[in-house]
DNA sequence: TATGAATGAGGATTCATTCAT
DNA sequence: CATGAATGAATCCTCATTCAT
């Protein structure tokens, strides 16, 4: 209701911060970033009340954009192999298609600007994937994992397909199979 | 003839800057780790030319500190999966007890401040491991991922296991053979 | 909107940097210019990206000056002695009259901070002295001197000059004509 | 007697400061003269108690050499025009020879670090000079001017006919002529 | 006496943030 | 609310000089 044209200016100062972020750290300077999204120097601050302040929004932003891919279109009547497939599908088609925002997340994920409850926050997001790992321990299907470090795994995994997949664009379709077959096997019972 | 520069101080300098580096990330002041290393600000500039310098040979340093813990009491002879286990438990270990370095690594490893160049050179430090999913690869072992994405997926899945045994250090043992499970599983024809 | 660049601060700037450069030479610090200049530290940098365009816009600026001051009331319709009598009379004058310019315009002139570009652009400056002795050639008052030597003759002998009316102030006047004296007779015809 | 190798070095010093202070301007760092030199950094110290004392003993060891070059073969019985004119060639003639040299001294008259003392002592060993001047207003060839007026004249039509022997060194004979020419007409009698 | 490592003050420049316009 | 000039602490690095070897 206020701030009428500020919902734009609000999201082309993260685009901007992702850009730069993404090239040139965490240190990326303010002013860089608000020329990039077009606004001045100091109006960054009239929409973030400070530099560490944008980076967790940034981090929240980014956590919440791919929570909410993931969680669409999502499929919960099928079996749990089939929507964990389903999750790692949309969660690597994500990466590779957003390759800056998936750096700038794991930067912040690792910066000290980022508050703990930040990342705590972030973990959150994941918590349907978290739902279906203990779902699918009490089904009896996963070998004993405790379900919090399943779910961690399968994060990894998808980064390090990914990885592969940016390195290899033809193989791309291979890695992300692959990666979900280490992923099942990693965890699944036999 | 001259004062010789000291290999004691170029250690309490990278040592520091672990330190510091592990704390505040990469723009840990050079005189804040000059100073911890015990060392004037401007003697650190004798040691490392420049703070890039010194991140490089950082990241390079803790690399290969970690290469020769792995490579130590390495068993030739074993099988395929004892091979991989010893590496596994050796990697571990030394991420646990030297969870700063381990941080260190990770910062720089994504950092632009380490050059291509570096972080080729950090790769090849892992050649053996690479070495060991070739071979393994040969003997029918590696559900045909292709070695490199096996050796990279050890490292991911390593990493998130010593994550969790540093959260939970009671567990840590069990974290450590669950971790080594999944791996194996994620990578061994069945 | 906003504050807009104030030009009394490029001035302050400029004027500080005369005042502190004549004393202590071109390395005179621009952290004493801003405070001499009334102007924070970093604000000198919002007036010049860095301290060399501070100095190559400050040559520039001095080189305009003189050439303002000998342009203004030239007496277009003398003959060439007059004339060129007028423009010795204003650039002693002027270089008696704010000797710290005089010398930071030389030091400037040496030194290596100022671009081969900014020197001959403040040679241009003084392309109407240049063209008087080209015109003056022509009319076959010259002793065959190359019109830019011609040039250059006057420009050293009026320093000369500006240097022992400085140095001797009660004979400041009979050394101006001393001065022009012998440019006269060193350029013009017998 | 005592310093055997001194002597060498010292000279190596003061002909690397010249190349260095010739190409960086006065701010030339010890460290690189010395090492230019052969010597080691702290060694610079063993034979200028300070970059200052370097920077008096330069200049002076230069005005020395000059005016060592322009007493050899000095005519002294010649016309006081042709003996001036001798001086003249050889002054110039030096100054093309040795541009770094020339460029060295200017910028060294010009420094704040070169003491009144060394400047005064320098103009003294053009006492000759200035001798011959004075005897020439006696004999009634100099129009006037006093003396040390017309020595300096001497030097900056030398120092400007310089510029363009250097600039164009096809017609530096020509130059050189040109200048003594427009010296002479400047300050003889008619 | 020669060496070059050690020192730390000083220098140019950057940057988050504030505030006058 | 938008703007971008103003600020000065903080940063990396340089350098004359000292001193251990």
């Amino acid at each position: 209701m206020a701030r009428p044209k500020s919902e734009d200016k609000h999201k082309a100062i993260l685009a901007a911060a992702v850009e730069l972020i993404a090239e040139q750290g965490v240190s990326a300077p303010t002013a860089r970033i608000a020329k990039l999204a077009g606004v001045a120097e100091g109006s960054l601050f009239t929409y973030f009340p400070s530099k560490d302040e944008l980076l967790n929004q940034l981090y929240l932003s980014l956590k919440s954009e791919l929570r909410e891919a993931m969680m669409n279109r999502y499929p919960r009547k099928e079996s749990t192999k089939n929507r964990l497939h389903h999750a790692w599908q949309v969660y690597v088609e994500w990466g590779v298609a957003h390759p800056q925002k998936r750096k700038v997340m794991a930067l912040l994920g690792m910066s000290e600007r980022v508050s703990k409850e930040s990342k705590a926050a972030g973990m959150e997001a994941f918590a349907d994937i978290n739902a279906l790992m203990h779902e699918k321990g009490s089904d009896g299907a996963m070998r004993g994992h405790p379900p919090a470090f399943a779910a961690a795994i399968m994060g990894t995994l998808a980064e390090t397909t990914m990885d592969f997949m940016a390195r290899e664009p033809k193989q791309a379709q291979r890695y992300s199979e692959h990666g979900f077959d280490a992923f099942w096997n990693a965890i699944a019972k036999k």
